[in-house]
DNA sequence: CGCGTTTAGTAAACCGATTCACAAAGGATG
DNA sequence: CATCCTTTGTGAATCGGTTTACTAAACGCG
């Protein structure tokens, strides 16, 4: 059995496809004994109208995207099932797109917004940018910037604290008495690592003056770049008593490695996470974090784009931080030699 | 600059529109000067068809759908990235609907693929059915159910071997010496449920025959049940010296009740997980798992929507078994008492 | 009764593609 | 030269809605 059209509605109720339309969108008030009649073509033939007629004459869908480096790992995961709720909760679709950093993805659905084929995209990246998404961006319009910034565009952006994220590890591990500390995250050309690092840094600096020592390792979120982290720091033999790994990735990386070489934790070395997005308290041993509030910045991200007025693209609402709070367990310790 | 649409490029390249639609999709051969002027004429203007009215006129939207209860777990973040990345491979979108158990959601969304707004669907509940799914399912057409049976459909299905995963689990447990465990899992009206539970009994059979004492606590698959069965076992004194946990959420509540209760797992108890989608390798203590091929369930599900033949409804594929492994890490030991 | 104002409803344009059926021009053949 | 076949296109219908502009009938009122 096929779907009913307005037409056959229009036709089984004996009024115009105009008549049943516009009664339907609210924009006609019908007298009882049309309007029944209406309603009882439309129950009778079970009519939805369809979407894509109707995107086509209303030239929008409905619909939002929602473009992601990937979906597998726990923080992006909560961040699309955050959106996702949100969407539904307004009644609208999500269109989901992983770039896997793949070259050239993300302007490809940048271009979707502009064919309206979705209504608007919020957009998460993590790599830095050559100037290309920027670009793509200013000239896209409605779309919103999430959990890391792409420089130089006029949209509005939603993070984290990832400056107070930072100084909460640095201070946590100061107090505990740590001062020479490995910092694994991301170069400075990404926002969020160099946020983390800055708010790090001036931590331990409030902490131990000149004392401090921190050394950087700077890649990518991936639990590849916390193994490689790891290991070198061990082949180094780096003097450090702790670690903060800027990511759930990098924080599973390291303690693989750590695993295998037989280092304990906190005993030998004490870390700290970032993200919070996995289920980090049941780690050997659990691990003490900075979490960030993903599934409200899920929410917010869609409201940011949907109740922003988009007409004046001069007063956009300015960046926004969401608060991080610092999970303590199991993790950190005394360093064994001071 | 607003979009380009097929009659300025038709206007500009001097033909018609229909010329130009018919060329741009291979069914219009044109000679060089023409030719030439056309794609000028596209390139200048930066055209990309309507995707709306493209698919209002094809009657397809080049989408699929997938329904799946929760996006935030690991088993089912890894699926839908798995069926992205697929989709994105054959240039298919992915829109993205998460039940949560929501009454009436799946309802909804199967109706969406009679309204043409999605090509199919791939189908993940995670609930028992009274007959109304089915009956919508059946209805239909063009869906693939995964990983969770809809009792009474004719559609495609695929799941992974879940006897085989308790057979695998059973036998694991047996071969350590445990011959009285707990089995926290599905009713059986859930067919995964009720197999893992056949080969695991299977299992312990073949290696204890009568002796061997099997209790089941059956809810759904959460952290929730996974709690309340730990703590049930635990206030109830169950006799038992293993604990087969069929899904990762539940091995998690399982965990987090034993380690405050002061339990070390595999010295007091044993365990063997499920799905092992999740870091399982990092709990504490590396939990040995039965692993389903999340990734490979993904491509497939979208392969078995794409690739069925799907105009004789007698003649769909059979149903589709993926292999499972068991993964040994450390969270079996011998019992205690033997 | 006549006139203006609601009320009730419609015809037709439009969104932007696809595609069927048909036509004019040019070339080959007998 | 007449005929037929290709090549090179085109006009117009169609998909299924939304919406503007407009009309016909009913109603209120002096």
């Amino acid at each position: 059995m096929t779907v009913a059209s307005l037409k056959q509605v229009a036709q089984r109720a004996g009024v115009s496809v105009a008549t049943v339309s516009r009664f339907l969108n609210g924009s006609l008030h019908l007298p009882n004994p049309t309007r029944s009649s209406v309603e009882d073509a439309v129950a009778a033939l079970n009519y939805l109208p369809n979407p894509h007629a109707r995107r086509l004459s209303l030239g929008r869908s409905d619909t939002i995207g929602l473009v992601i480096p990937d979906i597998a790992t726990p923080f992006f995961a909560t961040l699309v099932a955050a959106v996702e709720a949100e969407a539904d909760r307004r009644g609208l679709s999500l269109a989901l797109h992983a770039t896997l950093n793949r070259a050239g993805r993300e302007l490809t659905y940048l271009q979707s917004i502009k064919r309206h084929q979705v209504d608007g995209l919020i957009f998460v990246t993590n790599h830095s940018d050559d100037g290309t998404l920027a670009t793509a961006i200013n000239a896209g319009g409605r779309v919103v910037i999430v959990d890391e910034d792409v420089p130089g565009t006029t949209a509005p952006k939603l993070f984290c604290d990832n400056d107070m994220g930072g100084y909460l590890a640095g201070q946590h591990l100061a107090r505990a008495g740590h001062a020479r500390v490995l910092f694994i995250g991301a170069e400075d050309d990404l926002s969020s690592g160099a946020r983390r690092y800055a708010g790090f840094c001036r931590a331990m600096a409030q902490a131990w003056g000149d004392t401090a020592q921190i050394t950087r390792f700077a890649r990518e979120y991936s639990v590849a770049c916390g193994r490689d982290a790891a290991k070198w720091m061990l082949d180094q033999n780096l003097d450090v008593t702790a670690i903060f790994a800027t990511s759930d990735e990098i924080t599973i990386g390291v303690l693989e490695v750590l695993a295998a070489r037989g280092i304990t934790v906190p005993q030998d070395i004490s870390i700290v996470g970032f993200d919070d997005a996995g289920p980090q308290h049941l780690f050997a041993p659990a691990i003490t974090s900075i979490r960030q509030p993903v599934r409200a910045i899920g929410q917010r991200a869609l409201a940011l784009l949907l109740d922003t007025d988009w007409t004046d693209p001069d007063k956009l609402p300015p960046e926004e931080l969401m608060p991080v709070t610092l999970i303590a367990r199991n993790s950190v310790a005394p360093p064994i030699r001071p």
